[in-house]
DNA sequence: ATTACTACTAAACGAGTAC
DNA sequence: TGTACTCGTTTAGTAGTAA
């Protein structure tokens, strides 16, 4: 979908099902889709040209005008639209909030967390990635950012179970999948200590974010939290 | 939707939403929409201005970048598009088809059956206009068309009921709301009259066809037949 | 850091027209 | 009629940079 000017033809694509080409084919002149557009007959002609060209169109030309079909791959960009707008529309959450924090050194206990090995294999299992030992401590910046890390906690979330050792009990975690600094794909974990108030939040990743994202304490660190499953 | 640009816009506007700005003040900085649009900082940047210009967000600009909100008149174009991708995916049959045939005379019952007052006050009540007395009949040109007209059977239609008069029986009617040549808006009627076989179609508007498009016997005329309620 | 202006480039568009 | 080419115009996009 974010191809180059992939969205003006999957709106010529939208009003070529409007027409019904997306479950037959459709008998179509270059200047009646024109008007349906809202161009001119040529830059209709070029449209269908290039939706050919990529495959999104099956096309036959005949003297009274062009028979047009979508293909499977045109009417699968058409669904990915709809679902993305179906998602939007009828889920009270957004697929994704952005927070902002400093960096700051916490206890050192991040390490000793992440490195338990029933968090460890679900963190695995449930993330997708086995997470460097030691957390990196954001604390938020402002009062948008605690704001939306609250509104978080109502957002579905993978859930991590918690385990009682010899001596203690491990509680459960909440995570979020996110992307840090727009490079890294980790997650920000909720409640992992319960030593921090809502401004700050934790955030694990399959490497280590200080020397890979060369952060040192005090630097500003955007995080893309994401809601979806 | 059809204004000019105005689908560049939607789609920054999707992308917005995508970020929690349909339902929240998310905080986006104009670099981040930028990658996420896949456009240049000055472009995401003037896009928000564009989109703030149109009513479609409120915005007010701080230090770390911008809070947005999706405002209510935007919002109600993304439910456009979801409501229209919603029926195209979800129901079987299309918005609309074309069908084009050649005017030819029939033997001048049309008026008679236009003007039956039971049928005319459907007209009116259904279809939103008082039938000229007479029909338009058009002889599908090619098996594309006979073939589309059939298939029209399947759709909803708007049903006039038939009706008993002292000597004769007037049976059911199906209209169908379409456009006859991009200008006027009329209905298609299906078996009007039991004469004719499924190559030929009859139209009614609330003026004479004939007249108003001058169309002699052997003319093309070309029909958008609306499937929506 | 940000936003957004100006000046320029690239791309989309449309008029004319060939087929 | 149709489609679709060339080519000049308009519009969208980017780089550089000021605030």
């Amino acid at each position: 979908m974010s191809e180059k000017q992939s969205w003006r033809h999957l709106y010529t694509l939208l009003k070529l099902a409007e027409m019904g080409a997306h479950r037959r084919t459709a008998k179509i002149s270059t200047e009646f889709l024109a008007r349906k557009l809202g161009v001119s007959q040529q830059s209709a002609s070029r449209h269908l040209i290039e939706l050919e060209r990529k495959g999104w169109i099956k096309r036959t030309i005949t003297p009274e005008g062009c028979l047009v079909q979508i293909a499977e791959s045109g009417l699968n960009q058409l669904k990915k639209l709809y679902a993305n707008l179906r998602f939007l529309m009828e889920t009270a959450y957004p697929p994704s909030v952005t927070l902002e924090g400093v960096v700051f050194t916490g206890m050192g206990e991040g390490a000793y967390y992440t490195s338990r090995d029933h968090y460890r294999r679900q963190f695995m299992e449930k993330l997708g990635f086995d997470p460097y030992p030691g957390t990196l401590n954001l604390k938020l910046l402002s009062d948008y950012d605690v704001k939306t890390r609250l509104e978080l906690e109502a957002y579905p979330s993978i859930e991590i179970e918690g385990f009682k050792s010899e001596d203690r009990t491990f509680g459960p975690v909440k995570c979020y999948p996110a992307i840090i600094e727009n490079k890294v794909k980790g997650a920000l974990v909720a409640a992992l200590r319960s030593h921090y108030d809502a401004s700050v939040v934790e955030l694990i990743a399959p490497i280590c974010l200080r020397k890979n994202l060369n952060l040192k304490d005090g630097n500003k660190v955007r995080v893309e939290v994401l809601t979806l499953p």
